[in-house]
DNA sequence: ATGGTAGTACAACTA
């Protein structure tokens, strides 16, 4: 049996409704993970989604952030839709939701990690923090022993490996190395980098500016991923990052990156 | 060292 999970920031459901309909169309995760939807609920075009076999969750947003979580599978719980611990944080990053699979059910979450810049400051700090709630909430959800996948924009560089020109970036809070520790020690908790678990290759990257040509230079960096949880890690198959979607006419600035399981 | 692009929304912010 398969279970295939693919996360995707589209930078602007309403701007890339096209391309990203052509991409399930081809492809057909069984669930999406978008991010950066940048609308309201009411504004997200769920029946394109319902007429290609999915169901529609989505915590939005006006202008900025906003995610959605979309399954061909039945949605049995929609678990969380906010990351806890975040009281006086009304920005719409996260949504957590229980799906059917053949063998049972997996936990899936899509989630748009804040980006942090300019770095040291607020920002950097609310990434931080940010950061330390969904460690806490990572390990809690350890305990459940499901099979569980964190898919979503991190905003992370996890290895010198991941970005074009490591130099470049040094002081940026993609790659500072308060973010990439708070990342490892998500993982140390338990978790898996779906990509490094079955590639890990260098250079394969899921994000490449809009500006000074990152993408036909190849300047790219591998900022979305997928963590999954020891039960997931053992049923894991395949990782694939489509750059063929960030070619394509009226691209995001980002690949979406699949995985599939025998699940 | 600056600016280059894209999206939202119509000025300026985010990325």
């Amino acid at each position: 049996m398969s279970f295939s999970v693919a996360s995707w920031n589209v930078n602007s459901i309403k701007a890339r409704l096209p391309n990203v309909a052509d991409w399930l169309k081809a492809h057909g995760p069984d669930v999406a993970c978008l991010q950066e939807i940048k609308c309201l609920d009411e504004a997200f075009p769920r029946e394109a989604f319902e007429d290609l076999g999915y169901n529609v969750e989505t915590v939005g947003q006006k202008t900025y952030n906003g995610v959605a979580l979309i399954s061909k599978r039945p949605i049995e719980e929609v678990a969380l839709r906010a990351l806890p611990g975040g009281e006086d944080d009304d920005q719409a990053r996260y949504i957590e939701c229980v799906v059917g699979t053949d063998s049972g059910a997996a936990r899936v979450a899509s989630l748009y990690l804040p980006n942090g810049n300019p770095a040291p400051g607020p920002k950097f700090d609310y990434k931080l923090a940010w950061m330390k709630r969904l460690r806490d909430h990572a390990d809690a959800l350890l305990a459940y022993e499901e099979p569980t996948i964190l898919a979503g924009d991190y905003n992370v560089i996890p290895r010198e490996v991941d970005v074009h020109d490591p130099e470049a970036w040094a002081d940026d809070a993609l790659f500072r190395p308060e973010s990439r520790d708070a990342f490892s020690a998500i993982k140390w908790l338990g978790w898996a980098d779906a990509f490094e678990q079955v590639d890990g290759r260098a250079d394969q990257y899921t994000f490449w500016d809009y500006q000074r040509g990152a993408w036909p230079k190849n300047h790219g960096i591998r900022i979305d991923h997928l963590l999954v949880s020891p039960q997931a890690a053992d049923r894991l198959k395949s990782v694939e990052i489509d750059r063929d979607a960030r070619g394509a006419e009226k691209a995001s600035d980002h690949a979406p990156i699949t995985a599939t399981f025998d699940l």
